[in-house]
DNA sequence: GACAAAATGTACCAGACGGTTAATTCGGTC
DNA sequence: GACCGAATTAACCGTCTGGTACATTTTGTC
C-alpha cells in the first residue's frame, strides 16, 4: 500500500522500455488524484491535470478506474482508510478509558492538522451531500468500526466510574471531530479576520 | 440582407413588449446563483443551468456580472451580507451582556441550520483558500464589524463581571461559528453514521 | 418623434474536457 | 520462440460550456 518511489528512474534511452508495474501505478495516480480532487473538488479536478501529474498516463486513468467518478470515490476510500487505520493503531483497548480518550482526541486533532487535504475532500464530499460515501461500503465498515471503538472505550470509562453516562458514541465523535476539525476547514475564511487592523 | 425575409410569420404575437426591470433582473439572477454555486460549487456550476433557472437570460448574466468568476463573488457577498445584517439587527449594544451573548448565539446557530446554502459557500470558499473572499473589501469590512460587535459585548461583560478575562472576540466568535457551523457542513457525512445498526 | 443609452433576445463559436479506439510492448508460460 | 493476456502509448472525438457578436427593443430626454 505504500508507494514505492525507488528506481523506476531508467532513461528509456535506447530503446522504449518501460518497465511495468501495475500496482506503483495505480497507488500513483490514486495519489495525485486524493491531492487533485481535495485542491479542486469533483467537477473542477481535471483528468488531463491528473494524468500529467501521475508517472502514467490519463488512458491508465481510464483502464485502472473507469471514470472520473469512480476514481473520485477510490481516492475518497483511501482518505479514509488512512484515518481510520490510524485510530486502529492506537489500540485504544489496551488503555484505561481516561487515556484512551485523551489519545484519541490527540490522534485526530494531530491527525486533521496534519491532512488537510483529507478535510477538504470530507467537506467536498458534504457538499455533494455525501453522495458518493454512501456508495461505498468500504467507508460505512470503517466507520462504524470507528463508532464501535469509541463506543467500547466509553462504556469502560462509564463502568469504571471515571465518565458520566448519559452520552452516546456518536455524540462523543461528533465533539472530537467538530473541534478538530472546523480548525482546519475554515482555516482560509478565517485567517481573513485576522488582519491587522482587527488585533487591536 | 435578401428581400424576402417571411418574418412575419408569428415572431411575437403580442408585440414583444417584455417589462424591463434592471434591479429585480439582478437580484433575481444573484439568488439563482448563490443557490447553484452552493449546490455545485465554482466549477460545477453551469451558467447555462443558473440563466434557465432564471427569469432573463444567460446574455443578462454576462451583461450585468461579466463573468463566472465575478457572479461567484457577487453571490457570496450577499450570502455574507444577509447573516452581518442579521447580527447587526439584533441591536446587541441595547442588551446586558450576557443576555447579548446568548442571543447572538441563538441567532447565528439558527441562522446556519436555516441557511445550508450560506454555509456549502463558505466550505467551497474555504477549499478555495478563500481566493475569492479575499478579493472583496466589502466582505472583510462586514465581518470587521461583526468582531468589533463581539468586542464590545465581551468587554462590557467583562467590566460588569460576567464574563470572565482573558478571552479574545476572535476566539468567541470562533467558538461560535464552530458549533453552529460543523452541525450544518458535515451533517451529510454524519448522517451515515445514524445507519440503523450504529444505534444498538 | 427623434435620438441616444440602457436592456434584452438570438445565434453562434472556440476551446476545454471526459472519454475512446486501435495499435504496440511487456511479462510470463509452454 | 511463439503465443497470450495484461499493461501502455498515441492520436482522436463529440459534446459541453463559458463567453461573444450583433441585432433589436425599451426607456428617458429634448
Amino acid at each position: 500500500m505504500s508507494i514505492n518511489e525507488s528506481e523506476l528512474t531508467e532513461k528509456n534511452s535506447s530503446r522504449g522500455r518501460w518497465k511495468q508495474d501495475p500496482e506503483g501505478v495505480r497507488a500513483n495516480i490514486l495519489a495525485v488524484a486524493l491531492e487533485e480532487f481535495s485542491a479542486n473538488g469533483l467537477s473542477g479536478a481535471r483528468i488531463d491535470e491528473i494524468a500529467a501529474k501521475t508517472r502514467s498516463s490519463k488512458r491508465m486513468i481510464y483502464y485502472y478506474f473507469g471514470d472520473k467518478e469512480s476514481l473520485y470515490l477510490k481516492a475518497l476510500e483511501a482518505a479514509y482508510k488512512k484515518v481510520r487505520l490510524g485510530e486502529e493503531r492506537l489500540e485504544l483497548d489496551h488503555l484505561p478509558p481516561r487515556e484512551a480518550l485523551e489519545r484519541l482526541v490527540e490522534f485526530t486533532y494531530e491527525h486533521h492538522r496534519n491532512n488537510p487535504a483529507f478535510i477538504r475532500l470530507v467537506m467536498i464530499e458534504n457538499i455533494h451531500h455525501g453522495r458518493y460515501l454512501e456508495q461505498s461500503e468500504e467507508i460505512k465498515r470503517l466507520n462504524a468500526a470507528a463508532i464501535s471503538r469509541v463506543e467500547r472505550v466509553y462504556r469502560k470509562g462509564v463502568e469504571d466510574g471515571v465518565f458520566r453516562e448519559g452520552l452516546t458514541p456518536l455524540r462523543i465523535h461528533w465533539l472530537i471531530s467538530a473541534m478538530s476539525f472546523f480548525n482546519v476547514s475554515n482555516a482560509a475564511t478565517f485567517s481573513l479576520l485576522f488582519s491587522p487592523n482587527l488585533m487591536a
